[in-house]
DNA sequence: TAGGCCATCTGGTCCT
DNA sequence: AGGACCAGATGGCCTA
C-alpha cells in the first residue's frame, strides 16, 4: 500500500534527527529545572544565612546592652563590643580577686550555702580559683603585684570607672589576643 | 576620596 | 538530603 508506505517510512532519514531534536529539547528541560531548583535552594539558603546573622547580631545587642556605657556614647561595633566585653570581664575578676583578698567572706558564704545571684553560679563569685579571663590567652598578663593597702582601697566603682577609660580597641588586657 | 564598618550573597565543608 | 557554619567577595553608607 503506496499510503502505508508513506506514514510508515516517509522520512527514513529525518526519524533520528526527530528524535535527537527530541532529546536535546528534553535535556535543555531538566538543565532549566535543575537551574530552578538550585536557584530555589540557593534563595532558601541565602534567607536562613540572613536569618543566622540576624540572631548573631541581636546576641551583639544584647552583649552591648549589659556592658557599661553612657547614654551619649555612640554605638560600639562589633568588634569593639567583643574587645570591651573581654576587658569589662577581666575588670570585674580583678575587683573580684582584690575584693577578696581585703575582705574575709561572710560567715554565710563559706559553707555550701550560696548566696543566690542573678543568673550566675554564685560559689563562682567567691570562689578564689580566679575567672580565667586573663589567662584565656596565655600571653595577657594580668597586674599581679601583691595586695597592698591601696590595694583595699580599689572599690569597685573605681576599678570600674578606670577600666571604662581604658580604650576599648587598643589597650587592656585583651588587646594582646587578636 | 580612602578607609572602616556593615549587610548580603555565595560556594564549600561538616554534621545530623 | 538538608541545615548550620564559615570565610571570601561585593557593594552601600558614613566619616575624616
Amino acid at each position: 500500500m503506496p499510503a502505508e508506505a508513506a506514514s510508515s517510512g516517509a522520512a527514513p532519514e529525518s526519524a533520528p534527527r526527530e528524535r535527537r531534536r527530541r532529546r536535546g529539547r528534553a535535556r535543555a528541560r531538566t538543565e532549566a529545572l535543575l537551574h530552578t531548583l538550585k536557584r530555589s535552594r540557593r534563595v532558601k539558603a541565602n534567607d536562613r544565612e540572613r536569618n543566622r546573622m540576624h540572631h548573631l547580631n541581636a546576641a551583639l545587642d544584647e552583649l552591648r546592652s549589659v556592658l557599661p556605657t553612657f547614654p551619649d556614647d555612640t554605638k560600639l561595633t562589633k568588634i569593639e563590643t567583643l574587645r570591651f566585653a573581654y576587658n569589662y570581664i577581666w575588670a570585674l575578676s580583678e575587683t573580684l580577686r582584690l575584693a577578696e583578698q581585703c575582705l574575709p567572706p561572710p560567715p554565710a558564704f563559706r559553707g555550701a550555702a550560696a548566696p543566690p545571684s542573678p543568673g550566675s553560679d554564685a560559689g563562682s563569685w567567691f570562689s578564689s580559683a580566679s575567672p580565667s579571663a586573663p589567662s584565656l590567652c596565655a600571653s595577657a598578663s594580668a597586674p599581679s603585684s601583691p595586695a597592698t593597702s591601696e590595694d583595699c582601697a580599689y572599690a569597685p566603682a573605681e576599678s570600674l570607672r578606670a577600666f571604662r577609660a581604658l580604650p576599648a580597641t587598643s589597650a587592656g588586657p585583651g588587646a594582646v589576643c587578636r
